[in-house]
RNA sequence: GUCCCCAUCGUCUAGUGGCAGGACAACAGCCUUUCGAGCUGACAACGCGGGUUCGAUUCCCGCUGGGGACACCA
């Protein structure tokens, strides 16, 4: 059987969008299921837009996302050499002529057929794009020619790409012939849209892959939720690891039809694929994540990093939930939310109670959990409250929201020197009121 | 405008010439100290018109709708 080549062509003019990235993804998964070579190469022939910091962004997103190249990153910019021996081959054979300081080929008027994997045959008149410049005055070749050049001399044996690329398909399988190259398989894979079913756009939310890692998506969910964009796995399986897609990626189960990019599902399979993150490895995350906005020093308490871990690992959407919701843990006083305080904090009963609750927590020794609910719970039987009419005032007196995970942890992890000192503060705030 | 591609719940999708399945979201209910957590439930789709066929969501044609491409960008 002859050996699967694919490769990813990204231009650095831009950042790794998730459309290029699911492309990506697909000739990766492409040739990792058929043990196949999967190739960079960085299409970097237009001088004005590319620039080597999107460079960076791609390979470093790449990298996020586990997908690894086995061969390259090759870089047109530097096989100047290559291009124009093969176009000089043209120029001889007459097949293309210089014209203004490029070099241009003259498209005999035709039909041109070529296989789509997924398209089928699809049959293009060439009068409609009669002549393609090869090389440009700058002395560079256009995209469609050190294509071509680059996937026949690279042996490329899978051409897999968006299918906003089937209008460049019959230019190039013109340019093959004429240089006797042997034609790929081609694969055309539906885009990705926006909500407005138009093509992904920064309008709509974030588009950079980069962003996505930001926020706090872990790669193996974003890695499958692009894969279920455009295909499936069959068998009702959504929630598919990395090794899982590799062995069940197939072509043939590629739709036709473009994906509209729903981040609620996204989110979904992030929260699903945490759930089943160990609490060290998440620990992990988190402490990166909390050292680089300078929340956590170095030599942090690991064993309280993890009991946060523990608590947030069921009930996030994405690493960011730590710092967006979760900011009480890691400031002396919290940031206090007006309706919270408003809704919770205010009537003098409850600086009363919150100032008793104090002193009871203040003669504890030890400060865990259940310590710390049974004061509470004591406190609610004695004065005949409910629970909620208690813990909701405790719960923003502490966090200074009016949502946090379930109290009584929360507590025990701030511990009593923090909670005794904010419910002080709390009981200041609300006196004021 | 020209050419090309596409068409199953709101969204991602499964599927078959013979009862259209799953997931997300939204909705309802339950649980609960709050919740973005958990559990349960109900709702929800084959774009339209012709053919072929005993029978079409499925195959064919047309229409409509959507998207993409028409650079010395990639």
């Amino acid at each position: 059987m002859a050996m699967v080549r694919v490769r990813f062509a990204p231009s650095p003019t831009g950042t790794l969008h998730v459309g290029s990235a699911r492309t990506a993804l697909f000739n990766w998964l492409f040739a990792k299921h058929q043990d196949g070579t999967f190739i960079l190469r960085i299409e970097d022939t237009d001088q004005k837009r590319s620039d080597k910091i999107f460079l960076k962004d791609i390979t470093s997103s790449l990298t996020f996302l586990g997908i690894q190249a086995d061969e390259g990153p090759y870089f047109q910019s530097e096989r100047l050499a290559v291009y124009q021996e093969q176009v000089q081959r043209l120029l001889d054979s007459g097949k293309a002529v210089k014209e203004a300081g490029a070099v241009v080929f003259p498209v005999p008027a035709e039909e041109v057929t070529f296989h789509d994997l997924l398209h089928g045959d699809i049959t293009v008149d060439t009068t409609l794009f009669e002549r393609l410049v090869l090389m440009k005055s700058d002395g560079l070749p256009t995209y469609n020619f050190a294509c071509v050049v680059d996937d026949a001399l690279m042996q490329i044996s899978h051409v897999i790409r968006g299918d906003d690329h089937i209008a460049n398909t019959p230019k190039q399988v013109v340019l093959y012939r004429a240089l006797g190259f042997s034609i790929p398989a081609f694969a055309h894979i539906p885009l990705i849209v926006g909500a407005d079913r138009a093509r992904l756009s920064k309008r709509q939310g974030a588009t950079a892959v980069a962003e996505y890692r930001q926020v706090g998506y872990l790669s193996d969910a974003f890695v499958n939720y692009l894969a279920l964009l455009g295909w499936s796995p069959g068998g009702n399986r959504e929630l598919v690891s990395r090794e899982e897609l590799i062995q069940a990626f197939d072509l043939s189960r590629v739709r036709k039809t473009a994906a509209q990019f729903d981040q609620q599902k996204l989110d979904w399979l992030n929260s699903q694929h945490l759930k089943r993150t160990s609490v060290e490895r998440l620990a992990e995350l988190f402490a990166e994540r909390l050292i680089a906005k300078g929340w956590l020093s170095n030599d942090y308490d690991r064993d309280w990093l993890k009991r946060i871990t523990q608590l947030l690992h069921d009930r996030m959407r994405v690493l960011s939930d730590l710092e967006e919701e979760n900011a009480f843990f890691f400031q002396d006083i919290p940031a206090y939310e007006p309706e919270a305080v408003a809704n919770f904090l205010s009537g003098e009963p409850i600086v009363q109670q919150l100032i008793e609750l104090r002193s009871r927590l203040g003669l504890l020794d030890s400060f865990d959990t259940t310590a710390v609910e049974s004061v509470v719970r004591g406190l609610v039987a004695e004065k005949s409250l409910t629970a909620k009419a208690l813990i909701h005032p405790i719960r923003v007196a502490l966090t200074g929201r009016s949502v946090s995970p379930p109290l009584f942890e929360v507590m025990s992890i701030l511990g009593k020197d923090r909670v005794l000192r904010r419910l002080e503060h709390a009981t200041q705030l609300t006196a004021h009121r």
